[in-house]
DNA sequence: ATGAAAGCGCTAACAC
DNA sequence: GTGTTAGCGCTTTCAT
C-alpha cells in the first residue's frame, strides 16, 4: 500500500489538514511546521494520490481532447499547440481519436465526462446535431480548435478560411488565370464548403468568372487521391490552368500528378495551397501557401478554456488567428 | 450537483450495492431488479463518476504516454498504434510531450503516477539514469515502444534496428558502392548510435571497406539541417556515392540538396533510408527504405502493457516486429 | 439476490 | 496556526 497523507502527518505528528495545507501550498502554515512536513513526506516518498483529490475537490486538472486523427500533420500540431499551453497551467490531456465518426464522437464525449475533465477541447470536421446536443449538455466548457460551428454556438478558434481562399484565388486572377480549378476534400466538412468554396465563389464572382461545377473537384482528403485525380482534371473539356487546394497534401498530389507526366509548375499550371505541414517547402517546385497557424489555433484554444473554466470574462467566444501567405515557387 | 449512484438506488427502490452490480454488469442480480434499475438510470440520465470508481477499486482504466513529440509523424503514428489498442481494452490515454528533456521525463513519470495511471507506454530517444530509476521505482506496469532499453530492463517493442541497416548497407555494396556515408540524428540517441550506426559498420567491416570518421555526418534530426549538411558532404575530400540515412526527412534533406544543385539521384547518388512516413512516396524519385511499421509497435506495445496489467503471462518482454523494404526509385 | 457499512485518500468547512 | 470532522461517489466485503 502507497504512502498517504495519514501516513505522513503521524510521521510528522501533526493533523492531515496540514499536510494538506502544505502540499497545497497554503500560507496558514507556521514555517517551522512546514519544513517538519516537508520533511516526513520527503524522506517518506509520499507522492499525492490524484483521483482521491480530484473526488473531494471536484477539479481533476485534466482536460479532454478529442481529435479525429493525432497522426495527422494537421491535428498532430494543433495538439501540441493545446498541449503545450495545458502543461503551462498545469492540467494533463486525456486525448482520444474519433476517426470523425459522429457516434464514436458521441461515445467520447460521454466517457471523458464520466472522467470528470474539467474542460474539453473538441476538433472534428463536421459537428453533427447528436454530438452538438450532447455538448450543450456539457457539464464543463468545451472550446472546439479548428473546427467549425456553423450555429457559432460554442467557442472556438479558427482563422478566416473562407477570406484566406478569396485572397488565394484573386492572387491567381492577378496572374491573368480564368480556369481555376478548386481541389477539396469532402464537401460535408464544414470547412470546406461553407468557408473555403465559398471564399473561391466570391472570387470568381467579384472577377465576372463564370463558375464551372467541373471546376469543383471533391475528393477523399489524401495525396493518392490526388494524385489520382489529375487524371480526370487532365480531361476536363476546358483545361484549367490554376488550382486551389483545401491542403498540402492535395496539393503535392496534384503537383505529382501534373510533373510525372512531363508539366510544369508554374510555367503550365500554377498552384496555391492551404500550408498544414512543412510539406509545401520539401517538394520542388515548393508551394506558394496560406500558412494555418495550426500550433497558435491549438495554443489559443487552449488559453480560452483555461479562462471558461475559472469563469473568468472572455471578450469573445469567437477567435480568429491571422494568417499569412507564404510565397514561392508555384506560382510565377 | 449530478446525479449519483445514491439517486439512482433510491428512485429504483434497491441499494446502491445493487446499482453498482448494475453498473458494473455483475451477474448476482435479477433480471426484474436489473430492468428497474437500468430504468432509473436512463430515466435520471445518471452517468458513472469514474474518479470516485477510480479512489474506490483502485484502477482508473487510464494509461500514461510519455512522447517526445506528439506532432512528427513519427511519435503520431505511434501513439495512433497505443490509442487505438486503448480504446479496444477500454483504456484512456493521459499523453504527455517530454521534448525529450530528461527532467521533462522525470517530472511526467510522477506526474503520471499521481495520477494512477494503471500502466505506461514511455518513448525517448534517450533514457537517462535518473528516468530509468524512476521507472524502476514504478507502482506499475511500463512498456516502451520504439525505444532502445540498453539494459534490456523493462519491456520494449522494436525493430531490429541493427539488422535493417546492416541488409540497407548491403544493397548498397551490391550495387556497387564503397564509399557509403552514413547521415544520422545526434549519436546520443542510442538507437542511431548502437543500432543503426553499428548494423553501419558490421556490413562495411564484413565487405572489408574502411570505415572512414567523416562519413559518419551527425547533425539535428530535422529536414532543414540534413538539406543544409549537403553542403559540408560536397566538399569531404573522397566523394561519396551513396547515403543512408536514419529516417525519411533527412534522407530527405539529402535529396533536396543534391538536386537542388544539379545532380541526380540515382544515377550520381544512391539513398535507402528508414521510413516513418508517406513522405518517400511523395519525393521524386521515390525514395527506397526500410518500412518502420510505427503503428504496429505502438499497438503491440500497447497490447503487451494489458497483458502486463492484467498479470497474464508474457513469454519475452522483448518484441522485434518484422520490417520490410520498400524497393523504389533512389536505388538503381 | 440484496443490503448495510466500511473504506478509498483527499479537501474543506468549522472550531479552537 | 492547527486539528476535527464530514463528506466526495463509488466498490467491496460481509451479512442476511
Amino acid at each position: 500500500m502507497a504512502i498517504t497523507i495519514y501516513d505522513v502527518a503521524r510521521d510528522a505528528n501533526v493533523s492531515m489538514a496540514t499536510v494538506s495545507r502544505v502540499i497545497n501550498g497554503n500560507q496558514n502554515v507556521k514555517p517551522s511546521t512546514r519544513r517538519k512536513v516537508l520533511e516526513s513526506i520527503e524522506r517518506l516518498g509520499y507522492r499525492p494520490n490524484a483521483v482521491a483529490r480530484g473526488l473531494a475537490s471536484k477539479k481533476t486538472t485534466t482536460v479532454g481532447v478529442i481529435v479525429p486523427d493525432i497522426s495527422t500533420s494537421f491535428y498532430g500540431e494543433l495538439s501540441r499547440g493545446i498541449a503545450d499551453i495545458a502543461t503551462m497551467y498545469e492540467y494533463n490531456i486525456i486525448l482520444s481519436n474519433s476517426d470523425e465518426r459522429p457516434e464514436r464522437e458521441l461515445e467520447l464525449l460521454i466517457d471523458h465526462f464520466g472522467k470528470q475533465v474539467d474542460g474539453l477541447i473538441f476538433m472534428s470536421d463536421a459537428v453533427s446535431e447528436e454530438v452538438r446536443e450532447e455538448m450543450t449538455r456539457a457539464p464543463v466548457p468545451i472550446v472546439m480548435a479548428g473546427t467549425i460551428d456553423t450555429q457559432e454556438q460554442f467557442a472556438t478558434v479558427n482563422i478566416d478560411y473562407e477570406q484566406a481562399a478569396y485572397e488565394s484565388v484573386n492572387k491567381l486572377i492577378e496572374n491573368g488565370h480564368t480556369e481555376i480549378v478548386f481541389v477539396t476534400g469532402p464537401l460535408s466538412h464544414d470547412i470546406n464548403r461553407i468557408h473555403k468554396l465559398s471564399g473561391y465563389e466570391r472570387a470568381l464572382k467579384e472577377a465576372g468568372i463564370e463558375m464551372k461545377d467541373e471546376y469543383v473537384i471533391e475528393i477523399e482528403d489524401t495525396y493518392d487521391t490526388a494524385y489520382e485525380s489529375w487524371q480526370t482534371i487532365k480531361q476536363l473539356k476546358v483545361q484549367p490552368t490554376a488550382f486551389l487546394t483545401v491542403n498540402s497534401s492535395i496539393a503535392v498530389g496534384i503537383l505529382n500528378g501534373i510533373r510525372d507526366e512531363g508539366y510544369s509548375v508554374p510555367d503550365d499550371y500554377e498552384i496555391i495551397c492551404y500550408e498544414h505541414s512543412n510539406l509545401t517547402r520539401i517538394v520542388r517546385p515548393q508551394l506558394t501557401s496560406v500558412v494555418v497557424p495550426l500550433y497558435d489555433i491549438g495554443a489559443v484554444a487552449m488559453r480560452l478554456l483555461t479562462k471558461l473554466m475559472n469563469d473568468e470574462e472572455i471578450e469573445d467566444k469567437h477567435i480568429n488567428l491571422p494568417y499569412r501567405f507564404a510565397e514561392r515557387d508555384s506560382l510565377k
